[in-house]
DNA sequence: TTGTAAGCGTTATCAC
DNA sequence: GTGATAACGCTTACAA
């Protein structure tokens, strides 16, 4: 297997003992500019590359972090990892990613490896099955960021999307469009962002005099949308608001295997706003959440933590707007 | 900050010596029964955690593999990524995941930072721009596999699609449909991926005593594509064959743009087989590449390299597979 | 300006 | 069955 050559290595070539070398590596003020020289010249010639992980034993900092989700092939979360991961190369920082796929024991078991690794934080968009792993990192005052979701009376540290606007607005778009029988496709309740997005569905109803009229919680996943429509094809309904734009993808498949159009039928309403929203025909109406930004902002929270510049909880609520598009 | 409790705190705890104690908590068989069961309650009431980094250190191996993609949001690269996990989660590997934005600058810094963090192996689906980082990975006998391009005449650990037969079928398909005049939407031909689709292009149309009717090589991504289409309005085309699926929903779209319906005007065939071929309508006939099959393969290829079980270098070529749908 | 030695958390080797 | 001690690669007092 490959072997490194180390700071020992160099010394040993330039004549000089291993502090020495210590030394020029990190433009230390007192030494000699020859004796450095010979040294960086010793360390080209090896191809000398610095152990990191040698450096964190001694620091106690690794300069990584921990990420995870439920799903990074889920453009929500694809996107949400690009502006994590470019807040973290501005600050030197490598991530280590996992998924859970909804799982809760992954969700522990990824969490446990993470603190192991000793990442200096963690960012998370949990199940929400359960919290205890969660209240587990506030136990020992790990340093982390909720992404996404919203624990209510709790004080953590957390980015997440206004999604009870979000559901008010959906709906609103679709009443204003004269729409009175509405169908929300919702996720499970347990999680926070669902109960939100109906809140709000409920609140604009409500706003026009209408009770909720149906609402279904199914799990994510086209296929589990597709097939939830076709299920209620005798249900009556002239408009959709799906919890996310892939349930709005999958309802536009759905509806058209019989025959209902798109918007002149049903109207239909998505949310994330991801690009594929925008590729499909026609194109979906939904409420957008800007993704790079949470990811950015969830960085910058955890970073905030870290170099201790905060001490208090910090919680982030991004705004977000309807985007009106051709399905509704 | 946090604090870790280490094997020192268990052994004053336990009132034994630190090596005592790392012979229970690794049930190590020279040990009193008694003396493990004090030594695993302390660590127990004491919340220990081990430090993987302290052990990578000591072993040096990290169980860390570094992962380097163009783009992790591109669902291709999303789908390989869970395949790559799966596997890893399988052998008790983390990954570390960065991602290129197609720059080589930033291929050679992953890399970098990737051996300063010492990962035990890389795996990677190079930009191709240059490969001088590659040919230093070679130098260092570093443990890596290339995923998705093949590099010729070379000696490398790799695992990539049979595009040649990618190209042929999806051009062999449009002709049989009747088509002629089959315009091809490329990458960029340094690219070997690009350029082995286009040789099964120009393959396939010479089998039916076609010359190449038209390429054209542009960047990845939707708009790229769109405006490309955009631009050839007044070229004359009865098919299309697109580099990837987002270039044929682009294309899809742009078509919609100046009344041209597909199939009956222009069929297309698009690559790769993400998920949102099919959801999109019509749905998109498409060469399949097993994407999750191709990350845990190059997972496994790196594992036998990292386990010793092989010496020479090992390129698995997947199979691709042709998939009719509407649009061609 | 340079070298020596301790220490980060762990395991392995050797005595006892 | 158990405990010192060295070692992994590096930085940082402290000494010289």
């Amino acid at each position: 297997m490959k072997k490194f050559v180390t700071i020992k290595d160099i010394a040993i070539r330039a004549g000089v003992s291993i502090n020495t070398v210590s030394r020029a590596l990190n433009n230390k003020p007192d030494i000699n500019p020859q004796t450095k020289q010979k040294v960086l010249q010793a360390a080209k010639e090896l191809g000398y590359i610095r152990d990191l992980n040698a450096l964190s034993l001694k620091n106690g900092i690794t300069k990584t972090i921990g990420v995870v989700f439920e799903d990074s092939s889920n453009p929500f979360y694809a996107e949400v990892f690009k502006g994590i991961e470019y807040c973290a190369r501005k600050y030197g920082y490598q991530i280590i990613l996992m998924n859970t796929e909804r799982d809760y024991i992954n969700e522990i078991k990824a969490i446990k490896t993470l603190i192991e690794k000793r990442v200096d934080g963690i960012i998370i968009s949990p199940t929400q099955f359960d919290s205890d792993d969660i209240s587990y990192l506030v136990s020992m005052n790990y340093p982390f960021v909720i992404l996404g979701v919203h624990f209510e009376n709790s004080q953590l540290d957390e980015v997440y999307s206004d999604d009870f606007k979000g559901g008010y607005l959906a709906t609103k778009h679709l009443l204003d469009k004269g729409r009175k029988k509405i169908l929300m496709i919702n996720g499970y309740m347990y999680k926070s962002v669902a109960k939100m997005r109906y809140q709000g569905y409920v609140k604009a109803m409500k706003e026009y005099g209408l009770k909720p009229y149906h609402m279904v919680e199914i799990e994510e996943g086209y296929e589990s949308c597709f097939n939830k429509i076709s299920e209620l094809k005798d249900l009556d309904y002239d408009a959709i608001f799906c919890f996310n734009d892939v349930f709005a993808i999958a309802a536009l498949k759905a509806l058209r295997t019989f025959g209902k159009t798109v918007p002149e039928d049903v109207s239909i309403v998505g949310y994330d706003d991801i690009s594929y929203a925008s590729f499909v025909h026609p194109t979906i109406t939904t409420v957008k959440i800007d993704k790079f930004q949470e990811g950015m902002i969830a960085f910058e929270i955890l970073q905030e933590r870290l170099s201790e510049k905060r001490d208090k909880p910090k919680q982030i609520v991004l705004d977000v707007e309807l985007i009106v598009r051709e399905s509704a």
